[in-house]
DNA sequence: TCGGTTTCTGAAACCGATTTCATTATGCCA
DNA sequence: TGGCATAATGAAATCGGTTTCAGAAACCGA
């Protein structure tokens, strides 16, 4: 039993595949009522589905995103996708689901595929595995982009590019002020690999807000880790051994700051009252354990709307926009006065 | 600049649309090398690439999945996800994601959206959103099933579904026993909310294998959690109302575990010298945590192989095939000899 | 040289929708 | 009652490929 075509449905309501498409369409704007009914009566009872596909071939749409994202265990990226997925549903647009798995090859293989398959635009997350020819090819193919926390400036020319820029200062600052205001001021920052464009950006917030706070940037330790939780646990050996002890430590994600926290327990160092931990994202987990994690937190999930809605507009109006992301310090039980 | 055609490549080439349309099908038994070769020289310099919306409309082979989960945010689905990625991504098969968010209806209106855009089969691991419309339509399309820890029997007769079962029995047959060799006799069980299958499953074999060690399994504390860290916490509370109080707690899943876990520590009961927990599922996070968390682990990565590999095979043969996934027990740092 | 295979290629139909353009009804006014 | 907008519908082209079918060219044995 085949599908049913847009002809079934002409021939049972007696009329021309024009006059179905047009109630399909919604252009019924010059059409007898009754002719309508009788339309919508044959979809019924035929259970018809218009086929996406035939349509796509003609309109040049096909209601579909690419999404692609570094690492889907990274869980970062968990509310971030509830978000442009929320969007998508609410707007009837479906995502091709892409996991560069950190690979600059399946990255570039997965994009290819998103061209081939004709996506209206691509959400580009996967900030580690950037090259140029994405934007080249994208630009070739007029394909919209929404790039998340990207620094580009080489973009070619006629490109349909939008920008969300992730501003880590404020919560960065916030987190600093605070852990000053509890007298804590030998203050360590656990990073992300610097050859992570946002890992530095976070790092440089980080000896701003040190400066700012009067506290000697340059004297600040700073040990580098891998945004993962084995990273973070690792360099809370780093910074026990480092004297005079660092009273509190600034991690460049919550995994890191798990990490500490955890592995702090292992060696019997007490949460918060011998060392504060301050994380960033604010991911799920954050408020989960015990002691709750005083966090920078990035509203992701606002992130991944804010993503989703961007590239609809760009398909609508064909224009390109930026829009920035701010954070902010979210308060909980890793961090207390300093034992100094 | 429009995108190239067929028909782009057969006037460069100088020969017809369906000549370029046998290399591209590498249909080329009986071709002059060298047409091939003029051809092939086309499509290179124009930087031409087959429209997949064109090819499936008359292909009826979309070369796209779905997949639908409950809860991008259950870590459960992380592995999996990767899983089934890693071989669609191999076999050149994009996927649509759907999250469903525990909503039925959500569920049915990303159900109807994967059948509008034709994909060649879906993968259903949304176990908790389960109704039968769902197998009757897609009997209705013909379109191919993977269904991942469902119990069904009155599939419609002409459905192309595949089942994959997953087996709780072993892994925690292997938990009661560690535990009962650890001199625990007093063991509780934080399932998850009974109305889920796969929450009776689990709950089910707890209660066999109590039997099954000489345990009084009609005795047993039974708790209903939630599958999350909250409910984990929750329950822990009504754990420590039970007289006599028990030494050991089997959890529904890693995150009931780590509620347990983190409430326990927030109430200075100590993991696991006063009290003995075991997950279920060994998420990424389970042997990160300290205590690190003995567990019964389910192949998740594995699972999500598995189920893209026989939605791979029905769809080349036709046939239908039911796989079954084992568990196992993990032991780490959570358990420990019964204080009693 | 001829008829019959075997290679090789192109014209045209088709997949299932949309859209343009033309045509037929209908209503209204003089 | 004729003429002319305007409303309502259908025929056919189109999107970019694949596939069928038929015809041309080359080859081969008699």
């Amino acid at each position: 039993m085949p599908r049913k075509t847009i002809a079934d449905v002409a021939r049972v309501a007696g009329v021309s595949k024009s006059t179905v498409s047009r109630v399909l369409g919604g252009k019924t704007r010059y059409m007898r009522a009754e002719t309508r009914e009788r339309v919508l009566q044959a979809i019924n009872t035929l259970g018809y589905r218009p086929s996406v596909v035939a349509r796509s071939l003609v309109s040049k749409r096909t209601q579909t995103v690419g999404l692609l994202i570094s690492d889907i265990g990274n869980p970062f990226y968990h509310e971030v996708i509830r978000g442009v997925e929320d969007v998508a549903v609410a707007h009837d647009y479906s995502i091709f689901f892409c996991n560069t798995n950190y690979d600059p090859a399946r990255s570039r293989q997965h994009f290819h595929s998103l061209v081939d398959k004709q996506v209206d635009g691509v959400l580009f997350m996967a900030s580690g595995d950037y090259s140029s020819w994405t934007l080249d090819e994208a630009a070739q193919h007029a394909l919209p982009l929404v790039l998340v926390d990207w620094n580009v400036e080489d973009a070619p020319p006629q490109s349909l590019l939008s920008k969300i820029t992730l501003n880590f200062v404020p919560g960065i600052h916030e987190a600093i002020a605070h852990l000053v205001s509890l007298g804590h001021t030998r203050i360590a920052h656990v990073s992300g690999p610097h050859t992570l464009a946002t890992a530095r950006k976070r790092k440089q917030a980080f000896l701003d807000a040190m400066e700012k706070h009067g506290l000697d940037a340059a004297q600040a330790p700073v040990i580098e880790g891998d945004l993962r939780v084995a990273g973070g646990r690792q360099a809370l050996g780093a910074i026990l051994e480092i004297a005079p002890r660092p009273t509190a430590v600034l991690a460049a994600n919550d995994l890191t700051a798990l990490g500490l926290l955890w592995e702090a327990r292992n060696r019997d160092i007490s949460v918060p009252e011998q060392l504060s931990i301050v994380g960033l994202d604010d991911i799920t987990l954050a408020s989960q354990v015990t002691p709750a994690l005083t966090t920078v937190s990035l509203p992701r999930y606002d992130l991944g709307k804010i993503a989703m809605q961007l590239l609809l507009e760009m398909l609508q109006s064909g224009e390109c926009f930026t829009r920035r992301v701010d954070t902010r310090l979210v308060i909980r039980q890793s961090t207390a006065p300093s034992p100094a």
